[in-house]
DNA sequence: GATGGCCTAATTAGGACTTCCGGTGT
DNA sequence: CACACCGGAAGTCCTAATTAGGCCAT
């Protein structure tokens, strides 16, 4: 059974019946979603009784985060050639054996698994310097727009996961977003550092660099600005924009259960939240620790209201739809600029392919542990998202357990949004 | 003994930060 | 004054590519 913290990442690949997904079968196979239980993903802070607990705290919410003893984590050791079964309604694709050169994807892509959200391109194509040793290929960079990386190095067990992953990993967590960090313009990938110590000292921690902080973070970030992968958004502080977006990003969005950061933050039932400034600390995260009781006992996650969003691709978990149901959207063939592949990211869909769990029992224990993992997640979810699937066709759509949404009693559904121009500039 | 294939360890290049710094703007 | 922000410079860490060497078969 899952334990606490434990987040499950695997590249939902699909050597499944791809006819299943009519439309859909050229979307990427990284989908993203946090395991059902909100409690998985407990920051595990306790309130915060002063303001000098920050530190602390922040490193405790940010062990209980990442969980960085936890392989499984973000480790991305799963973005090995893990095959999942895939219900009807999921969209998966193969991940595997995808060779890219700095030419472009050799192999399994023939669709862009990124999204633009610039025309300009990216600023640097970093030229490797020769020096005595004879020509060797260039190593595999970071997936700027048009430097891509090999799919295997992120095969290598190594803590390879970089800053602007890290950073969207954390705005598709609903224990973070928008809590330390959230969406100001999703749709041209502007995002706000709401705390920005925090997050700093999460990916601290996620580095090993305890010493780090936002003054090292923002290098890290303002180096991406040469690399076209994150631009500034000019005049504001602590926001920024990433150039390319994933097409089946979840955007977790101000719902009704979630207030703005800058906002009265009062769902923690304790008072003691106070999530609000920018420095206020990982001490809010404490909340967290009552949500996640909260959400343990109740599956449906009340807090927040997300949205996959795209181009095309654009999926509302907050109104699942059936298997049946799906309307195709295409996806414009834009240019790939950061494969999707790299992004450390779980897919709840993923976890509803999982659904099938005879298909899961035929595989292999060893080659696929996290998606045992999830196999038996979802196998001690079964009934009880069951019986919420029943209640969305009853009535409306509510989160299940596996990570859907409900609609609680604030929970406001966001419509997907409209198709954003590929060349949207921030605002 | 020469050659070729395979495997492994060591070396090297280079990417992605990290650290430090001085400076500017708000 | 604190903080955000900028970018140069140097350093660290890690990984992939390359090379060298050993072993074995032919």
């Amino acid at each position: 059974m899952l334990q606490q913290s434990d987040l499950i990442f695997d590249f939902a690949s699909d050597h499944v019946n791809m006819s299943q997904l009519g439309g859909y079968s050229d979307y990427p196979a990284v989908i993203v979603e946090q395991v059902p239980h909100t409690h998985l993903l407990s920051y595990g802070v306790e309130q915060c009784e002063s303001g000098e607990e920050e530190t602390m705290e922040t490193l405790v919410a940010a062990d209980s985060l990442l969980n960085m003893d936890c392989p499984d984590t973000l480790s991305l050791e799963h973005y090995s050639q893990t095959f999942l079964p895939s219900l009807g309604d999921v969209i998966t694709s193969p991940v595997t054996q995808v060779t890219v050169s700095a030419e472009g994807i050799v192999g399994a892509f023939d669709q862009p698994q990124w999204h633009s959200l610039h025309t300009n391109p990216p600023a640097a194509q970093l030229q490797s310097k020769k020096r005595g040793r004879k020509a060797r290929h260039r190593r595999a960079e970071s997936p700027t727009p048009d430097i891509i990386v090999k799919k295997d190095k992120y095969n290598k067990g190594g803590n390879t996961l970089y800053l602007w992953q890290f950073l969207m990993e954390l705005l598709q967590d609903r224990q973070v977003c928008p809590r330390y960090i959230k969406w100001t313009n999703p749709h041209v990938g502007i995002f706000k550092l709401v705390n920005s110590k925090a997050v700093a000292r999460l990916w601290g921690k996620h580095k090993n660099k305890p010493d780090m902080n936002y003054e090292t973070m923002g290098r890290a970030l303002r180096y991406y600005y040469q690399r076209g992968i994150l631009n500034k958004v000019e005049g504001q502080r602590l926001v920024y924009q990433f150039t390319s977006l994933p097409k089946d990003m979840i955007y977790i969005t101000d719902g009704d259960g979630i207030k703005e950061e800058d906002d009265d933050d009062h769902e923690d039932i304790s008072g003691n939240d106070e999530a609000a400034s920018d420095d206020s600390d990982a001490s809010t995260v404490a909340s967290s620790d009552q949500s996640v009781e909260e959400e343990d006992s109740h599956p449906p996650q009340k807090k927040m209201s997300c949205s996959f969003r795209g181009p095309a691709g654009h999926r509302t978990r907050a109104a699942p739809r059936l298997s049946g149901q799906r309307e195709p959207t295409p996806r414009p063939a834009s240019a790939s600029l950061i494969q999707e592949q790299h992004l450390p990211i779980v897919s709840a869909e993923m976890l509803r392919t999982l659904q099938n769990l005879q298909k899961v029992q035929s595989l292999q224990p060893a080659g696929h542990a996290s998606v045992f993992k999830t196999a038996q997640l979802l196998g001690s979810l079964c009934e009880r998202q069951a019986a919420a699937e029943t209640a969305v066709d009853c009535g409306g759509a509510r989160e299940t357990p596996d990570g859907r949404s409900h609609p609680g009693p604030k929970t406001s559904q966001v419509e997907a949004p409209q198709l954003v121009p590929l060349t949207s500039s921030h605002q």
